[in-house]
DNA sequence: GATGAATGAGTGTTCATTCAT
DNA sequence: GATGAATGAACACTCATTCAT
């Protein structure tokens, strides 16, 4: 065929060849089931909406994944590896302790920002599958957590952190104030479409980490705070 | 009922009554709902399961309750409203913030100490059910959130913390941390089996929440870390 | 209640009781999955079949069966069972080799008259199944052959048979000379319906397996032979 | 078409010749399905393993078979050919009825030999596929019946078969005694490596049939007989 | 012709729920 | 109330067949 001769030329261009035309597809299969999973939940969700919301045959995606199980845990694993991968060249990027908490809380509210729902997903079933026998699911957590936690010692060594202070907990403490904080915006009780709330939740929680509640001087500039969605109350004065 | 009054009398007598031996009867389905619930989560139980762990007749687990997933509300919200009622009596019986912090942690702690299944399902499925239109689920989270919220508020009417803070994102990052560090024991990440482990890191998750990370100087005590359960690394001397 | 006393006196009368119409049940679905096996073979009969055949409910043949292979495995079984004992009890009654020989005659031909959906079912399926990994089939046929090498053996021993012939392969010829037989009912080649030639036919088939095919003088009665099914030949001349 | 004509001159050379190469492709599919169906069986074998065993392309399989059934269908025809023109041929040169058949044995025991895979999915599906509504497999075996049922009336009319016995039961026999001995083989309950063992069955089975098992006297030639592979009983005494 | 991705109907199995005893 | 047999909808997975390249 005439085809051939300039695929070199024509490599990311339009006619995509086969190989490429394959990972695309393999590709939006994985990205309708990041969807329907984070619509319908692990157990919820049903291979054949998976099928349907990538817009190919039902046998398909048993043409790119062994089964249910396994294309989830490609789901994971793909969206995990890019959150880690830019969790840890933001901690290596920075040298002080702070910079690279301020970096990890940044890396986290980014990959919110940018997918609101693969961070559902992660979020909602990464270490929580009680069966999740699964390599990666029930692994990834212990793994950020370990690289977290390695920062910590790092900085003990370096006499920034008190080295009273267990390096493990201080890794759970931070992930769970980001976590708990992306979490008020994937269940609603935070207003996930309110961008400045979400900038300025990222602040609160860097600093939150940092210097506690109650230790550190309060940042002058007010803001209209409790715009959660639920009830708009009226904002308080205090 | 005129069965109410004689309960004092028969107490720990035979004869239990047949009331009683119905509240007893859905007890323990509840109570093996929470084990096997705890073993294989929401969705992988099967009311088989529960029934056989009960040791009660199939069918019996309907008289007690309508269906599956109000077996299941009814795990959470009795485990929850036990949990619930705890933190509001520590936050209404201290009078400061940091007093107030320290009781909510105790009670999360506590709660693990005592029933550490209860707790996984708690912290497995709480609010992360997506599906879970299920209404006390969902809402549970937000309850809590909400509890915690008005304390960080009316500390900031007392003008015990910045009125720059946003009391939601305060109170999800006092329940992050929290859960975060009670996750890496349900995960095994921490050795569920050291108790004193468990006593300090209740303290550093109170301590980091109120002062923060680098915040305040470190307690003068040293203590063994790092003895997180999958390598017990060498102990680093500071 | 009121029925338990006279289970004795009824015991065969109506009101069958649970246990009984539970196993009757289970014979009901045995019968159903017999004759749609019969029709459809092995793997071309669906557990929908057998259902709508037994008249029950489609998932009440998982509760009596843990699924489609061993419901299979159990219509083999039962019905191998009653022919095997057959087989052994007329050995056992016989005391001359050609006694015994004609009584496993016997006892098939009857067995094809009295069930032949059932022997339909065993000669298609027994011993031919490649997959079949499964105990009872596969060795079914390997145990009969066994158990009639074994009264040959003893017929050697007795003197009754040359002890150059080997009781295995004897034991081939005599079920390989009955089973064709029987075949040829089953696939149409002869009139099943023929009830005299079915007798003809037994007696043929001892007569063959005992003296052999030229070895024997005739028998004078003549009979009107090739009433095969498919089109029936007009008389050949002798 | 213009490629036949050149195909005499190519055809024991080099390039093979479009329409050669073809035909060899087509055996190869032919003689992998022979395989895989052996192993599997009729139902169990699926396109791919066909396929993979080729050595050739999953969607090739259907330029050269409208289907998996017609593939099945030539699988049968072809082996079952060459057995019926061998068994035909056989009859033909021979002109006693006792030749006859001993020559039908040796070509049933000799095809074996050559292909027992082949006699094996013979065996193993000949006849015996009830859905089987295809025309040659269920004909196969009415076919050779009739023609071996054409040679018994042939002797009666000869005077060397008694009148009085059925053709049809006479050629049921004389193939029912060589299939299950086959079978024996097939399915292990011989040694099919005893090459030896397979020469003495073959002997045996012809004088079965021919005398009958207690018609004969005993050719005096003694065998260690009962080497069937489970277990290597011990001699009997003779 | 050759390839293997794409299709989707078919079926075994599970399990929440009902109901007769 | 207690029991567990009965029901059937739901869903994962297979695989023959088609078709674009």
């Amino acid at each position: 065929m005439s085809r051939e001769h300039d695929v070199a030329v024509e490599k990311s261009q339009r006619k995509p060849g086969r190989a490429e035309r394959e990972a695309e597809r393999r590709k939006s299969i994985l990205r309708a089931a990041v969807d329907v999973f984070s619509r319908k939940g692990y157990q919820g969700c049903r291979i054949a909406d998976v099928a349907r919301e990538a817009g190919v045959a039902y046998g398909l995606v048993y043409h790119y994944f062994k089964n249910k199980d396994e294309l989830l845990e490609d789901v994971f694993s793909s969206g995990w590896s890019g959150f880690l991968s830019r969790v840890q060249a933001g901690i290596t990027r920075e040298t002080s302790l702070e910079a690279q908490v301020r970096a990890v809380v940044q890396v986290a509210f980014e990959a919110y920002r940018r997918d609101p729902r693969g961070v559902k997903v992660l979020i909602l079933e990464v270490g929580r599958s009680p069966a999740g026998g699964a390599v990666s699911r029930g692994s990834a957590f212990t793994h950020v957590v370990q690289l977290a936690a390695e920062m910590f010692r790092a900085a003990q060594a370096r006499g920034e952190l008190s080295s009273a202070l267990d390096p493990v907990l201080c890794a759970t403490s931070l992930f769970g104030v980001i976590e708990m904080a992306l979490t008020s915006f994937v269940v609603g009780l935070l207003d996930r479409r309110d961008e400045q709330l979400i900038d300025r939740a990222r602040d609160q929680v860097a600093e939150t980490i940092l210097r506690g509640l109650v230790g550190a001087g309060p940042s002058p500039a007010e803001a209209p705070w409790n715009r959660s969605v639920p009830k708009p109350k009226t904002a308080r004065r205090d």
